[in-house]
DNA sequence: CTCATATTCCACAGATCTATGGATAACAGA
DNA sequence: TCTGTTATCCATAGATCTGTGGAATATGAG
C-alpha cells in the first residue's frame, strides 16, 4: 500500500549494507581488517604493519569504525583497535573465499608468489584432530607472539616465522610438522613448511587458519604459555559449536 | 627472501579482494546483487527493477561484470545477468547478516517498515521439512513468477504478492500458510503474512528466503509446473548437501 | 603544570566514481 | 537491406575518496 515510503527505507536499508562495502573497496581496509582478525593491536601497529603513514592508517580505521567492523579499547595514550564480533572475521573470510574461487588472478598470484595451491597438500581440519590425538605430529604456529597470545590452537608452539631458522633445534625431527597462520591467504605457514622441508623435516600446512578454525566451532585457547608446561597452563575457551 | 617481491605480490592480493569490494560499495549494486542471487535478468528488467536509468544500470553491470560476481548470457538482442556461482549469493547472504548483526540501523528499518524481527515468530527450516511431512501446511512463494520459475521450494505454491488478493480463494481456510520470498531484508513475504491474517487465516513466514534453502543444502526445485500437476512435472535437482 | 607520546582532526590537491544523454553496435524480422 | 529493439560505449560535469603534513586532543610521567 504504502510503495513510496516502503522504496525509501529500502533505499536506505542498501545504503545502510553500502556501509559495510565501503570498508572492502580499499585494499589497505582489507589488509587491516584481515590483521584484527588475528589479534587487536594499536594504531601505530597497524600503521607499521600495513605500510601506512600514522594519519592514513588513523583514516582508514575511522572508515572502518562507522561501518561498524571495528571497536575500540583505550589503554593510556594508547587506543587498540579489534574487529568488532565474529560475523566481522567469517565476512572477511567469505571475502577471501569469493575472490579464491571466482577471481583467477587470486589464485595466479598465490602462485607467483609460492604459496600455490598446489604445492603441497594440505591438511585438513579434522585429520589433523585426528592426528594429533595420537601424538604424532607438532602443529605450529608460525604468526607473531602477540597473535599466537591472542588465539591459538590448544596445543600448538609458539614459533613465529622470524625465529623459525634459529630454534629449528626445538623441534623433534622424529615428528611431523603442521604449520599454520592466519589463513589461506597468509604466506607465513607455506615459508616456514618450505624451510623445514629443506632442512629435511617432514612439513605440511593446516588447511587454513586460525579464524577459520574458530569458525569451524573448534576450541582455541589464549594466553602466551607454553604448551608443554601442562594443561591449564593456558586459558582454554570453547566459542560456539560446530556448524 | 625475497621481501621485496613478496610484498609486491601481496599488495596485488588484495587490489584483487578490493575489485569485489567494489560491487558492494554502491547500494544499487547491491540490490542488483540480490535480485540476480533470485534469478537472471535481462538489463532492462533489472534497470526496472531498481529504477535506474539503462545506461545507468549498464555500468554497475559492468562494474559487477569486472568484479567476476556475475555473468551474461546473451539470447537474441537481449542480455540476460546472473550471479557468477553460488558463492556469489553466499557473499551476499553474508553481508546482509553482518549487516544486521552489526548495524542498528538496519534493524531499525526493518521495524519502521513493517519487517520488524519480534512482528512474528518466523518458522524455521527444520520445523518446515517436518510440519510439510505431515501435509498441515501449505508452503506460499510469493516473488515474482520469473524467480518462482528460476528456482523454488519444492511443493511450494507460486502466489505473487500482487496476485496475492485477487487469488486468496485458492487457498484451502484450514491449512497453515508459510510465505518465503526473497530473504530476511525482502518485505514480499511479510506483507503476505499481514493481508493474509487479516483474512483471518493463519500464516507465518518462513526464516528466511530460497537464496538461504539453497545454501544449507536443501533441494530447489526449477520450472513453472504446477505442484499439484504431480511428481515429475517440476524439474527437481539436489544440490551440495547440508554443512 | 609541562612535556612526551599516541591519535585524531583538518584543509587541500589530485585521483576516482557516478549519472546522464547521445552515439554506436548487435541482433531479429520484414 | 532497412528498421526497431536492446545494450554498450563515450565524454563530461559534479560528487566523493585518498594521502599528507601539521594543528589539536587526550593521557601518563615527571
Amino acid at each position: 500500500m504504502e510503495y513510496e515510503t516502503s522504496a525509501d527505507g529500502r533505499a536506505d536499508l542498501y545504503e545502510q549494507l553500502a556501509r559495510i562495502g565501503k570498508v572492502v573497496v580499499h585494499p589497505k581496509r582489507i589488509e587491516l581488517l584481515e590483521l584484527l582478525c588475528q589479534a587487536e593491536r594499536s594504531v601505530e601497529a597497524l600503521a607499521a604493519a600495513t605500510g601506512l603513514k600514522l594519519s592514513t592508517a588513523s583514516a582508514h580505521l575511522q572508515v572502518m569504525r562507522q561501518g561498524r567492523l571495528v571497536e575500540t579499547r583505550r589503554e593510556g595514550a594508547r587506543v587498540y583497535y579489534r574487529a568488532a564480533g565474529e560475523e566481522v572475521c567469517r565476512f572477511v573470510t567469505a571475502l577471501g573465499d569469493l575472490g579464491r574461487a571466482r577471481l583467477a588472478e587470486v589464485d595466479q598470484i598465490m602462485r607467483a608468489i609460492g604459496a600455490g595451491s598446489d604445492s603441497a597438500e594440505r591438511v585438513t581440519r579434522a585429520e589433523l584432530l585426528e592426528r594429533a590425538r595420537s601424538g604424532a605430529v607438532v602443529v605450529l604456529d608460525v604468526r607473531p607472539a602477540e597473535e599466537y597470545a591472542a588465539g591459538h590452537i590448544p596445543g600448538a608452539l609458539s614459533l613465529p616465522l622470524e625465529h623459525l631458522e634459529a630454534r629449528l633445534g626445538e623441534l623433534d625431527p622424529g615428528l611431523e610438522v603442521v604449520a599454520y597462520c592466519r589463513g589461506p591467504l597468509c604466506l607465513l605457514a607455506p615459508e616456514a613448511v618450505a624451510t623445514l622441508r629443506s632442512r629435511g623435516l617432514q612439513a605440511r600446512c593446516l588447511e587454513d587458519g586460525l579464524p577459520e578454525w574458530r569458525q569451524a566451532g573448534l576450541p582455541v585457547a589464549a594466553g602466551t604459555g607454553t604448551p608443554s608446561g601442562g594443561p591449564g597452563n593456558a586459558r582454554e575457551t570453547r566459542q560456539g559449536r560446530p556448524r
